[in-house]
RNA sequence: GGCCCCAUGGUCAAGCGGUUAAGACUCAGGCCUCUCACGCCUGCUACAGGGGUUCGAAUCCCCUUGGGGUCACCA
């Protein structure tokens, strides 16, 4: 048989990274095995419809490469795929296992519920549905009916008894009975609860493995109880431990570290994110642990699962990150760098790629390269301290007559590319019988006004420009001349 | 709280009865070097605790502890 895997989502407006991962191993496992992966959408709570929520899930599916096969918005044998178009189909089914005793009406008001619900909290129990409408009469419900009073369907489950299922990660889950609830499986308004519409659209769309958090793991057994009821042949089972962000708790989009988006956003390639999000919760048979999604595809199997659950550690994404970022090749990165590059300088008036060359394997995430740019575009006014160097053993005092040595080389000096300002700074070094170190720190100090820079001088020299250089050079070293004196 | 599940360094994790208990991130040190980074090398850090079973237990069983999940007309 066919291995057929699904994403089921609800639109909630943004993709949970956790609903991502959970996505990847759909598909992964779905494309391992040869098989379809299906997009289905879950949106039969109508209190928490978000108007374009469908349109993230497509697009970032498609953007990570978790392409599908049959989904909303491309179609399929099975369709529709979204489940508020399928309301007719879950009622007849609905009304199915009223006849076959596996659910029945219920009529309870709100009132009802939340009195029985209180009287159990002062009690200090749990509560759980009393089963009151189950001893209606035919003729009772009828009349109800036909009065047109609000009902919803329930799930019958045995008072008695335990019922049990195997999980490919988790083992054998068995459940007493007497601790699952008759959940509502048609909602009052038509629609079906999660409960009922699962296992209905797993069944009609011939899911074979269903993947999907643990927070289903120990409420499957009901739903392989209404299998049961259907006559239906329950699909294999793979619960996912959950993804959290500290020991106790899980990523919360509160936190803007929830949502695929959020780290998009926050300056990560979507190939990074995807790498990293399937290494969390599953590790490879080899130590490897970069990984193209085709890769991923290949070795990807369930034994590789963790059963508990996972940290989720940006340290170790923005190292996966840079790994990613050092691998692009120079003209790739340096136009998915450029509108970085854009929010610090005026990206005309500079050389993109020599700067593009030198922060490539400066970047970690995206985001950090504006701030290594700024000095660029606009000269400190910096900490003449910043001469000081204990390892160079250089001072504002030595740097002064170094300075004004290599300002007249720099002057002297008509092509200004990285290549020509070493050549001629390096053998001005070896004039003066000075470490290569004991001229350029001052001169990159002098140009540059800042500790930390992107490339050493001779590098910065050249995206800055003669003219600009000069007049930084000048105007350190009247700075220099003033504090020195 | 009831029920279900989980437990190897700070984090991700390998391990499937006999290992000097891998590897990666982080952190520290070193090399390289025109700063920083990259790269390379070295190092620190773990089987939650207690009982069993066994010649032998991180691996199997039990208890304790800790953590997660679930108990909706949400999924």
């Amino acid at each position: 048989m066919k291995v057929r895997t699904r994403f089921a989502p609800s639109p909630t407006g943004y993709l949970h990274i956790g609903g991502l991962r959970t996505a990847l191993y759909a598909w992964l496992y779905a494309r391992k095995n040869n098989g379809e992966f299906i997009l289905r959408i879950e949106d039969t709570d109508q209190q928490r419809l978000v108007p374009g929520a469908c349109d993230v899930i497509y697009s970032t599916l498609k953007e990570t490469g978790l392409t599908y096969d049959e989904g909303p918005d491309i179609g399929g044998k099975f369709g529709p795929y979204i489940q508020s178009e399928r309301k007719g189909l879950y009622r007849e089914y609905a009304h199915n296992l009223v006849a076959a005793g596996a659910a029945y009406y219920c009529f309870c008001t709100k009132e009802r519920l939340d009195a029985l619900r209180s009287d159990c909290e002062q009690a200090g129990c749990v509560f759980k549905y009393d089963k009151h409408c189950l001893a209606l009469t035919k003729e009772e419900i009828r009349a109800k009916i036909d009065a047109g009073e609000p009902y919803v369907i329930r799930q019958n489950i045995p008072l008695e008894g335990e019922t049990a299922y195997t999980d490919a990660i988790f083992g054998e889950i068995t459940v007493p009975n007497s601790d699952m609830e008759d959940n509502i499986l048609l909602k009052s308004d038509g629609l079906p609860t999660y409960n009922l519409a699962n296992v209905v659209d797993d069944h009609l769309m011939d899911i074979t493995h269903v993947i999907r958090g643990i927070e289903y793991l120990s409420s499957t057994p009901k739903y392989n109880l209404l299998y049961k009821a259907f006559g239906w042949e329950v699909p294999q089972y793979i619960h996912l431990p959950p993804v959290m962000r500290d020991q106790q708790h899980k990523l919360s989009k509160r936190h803007g570290d929830a949502s695929f988006e959020d780290f998009v956003q926050k300056g990560y390639l979507k190939e990074a994110i995807v790498n990293y999000i399937a290494l969390l919760g599953w590790s490879p048979p080899d130590n490897r642990e970069i990984f193209t999604l085709a890769g991923l595809a290949e070795v990807f199997s369930l034994s590789g699962i963790s059963k508990s659950p996972a940290i989720f550690d940006e340290d170790k994404l923005k190292w996966m990150n840079g790994e990613y970022i050092r691998a692009l090749p120079p003209e790739e990165f340096e136009r998915v760098a450029r509108p970085y590059m854009a929010q610090a300088i005026d990206v005309d008036k500079f050389d993109t790629a020599l700067i593009a060359r030198l922060i490539q394997p400066r970047t970690e995430v995206l985001t950090d390269i504006p701030g290594k740019l700024e000095f660029l575009e606009a000269f400190p006014k910096y900490d003449l301290a910043l001469f000081a160097h204990k390892k160079m053993k250089t001072t504002p005092e030595s740097a002064l007559p170094v300075l004004l040595r290599a300002k007249e080389t720099l002057a002297a000096l008509g092509d200004y590319s990285p290549e020509t300002l070493h050549d001629a700074l390096l053998p001005l070094a070896a004039e003066m019988g000075i470490k290569n170190g004991q001229l350029l720190w001052p001169v990159r100090i002098a140009i540059s006004g800042t500790a930390v820079t992107p490339g050493g001088a001779t590098e910065i020299a050249s995206l800055l420009g003669k003219q600009e250089v000069l007049r930084r050079m000048e105007e350190s070293i009247a700075r220099l001349r003033a504090a020195v004196q």
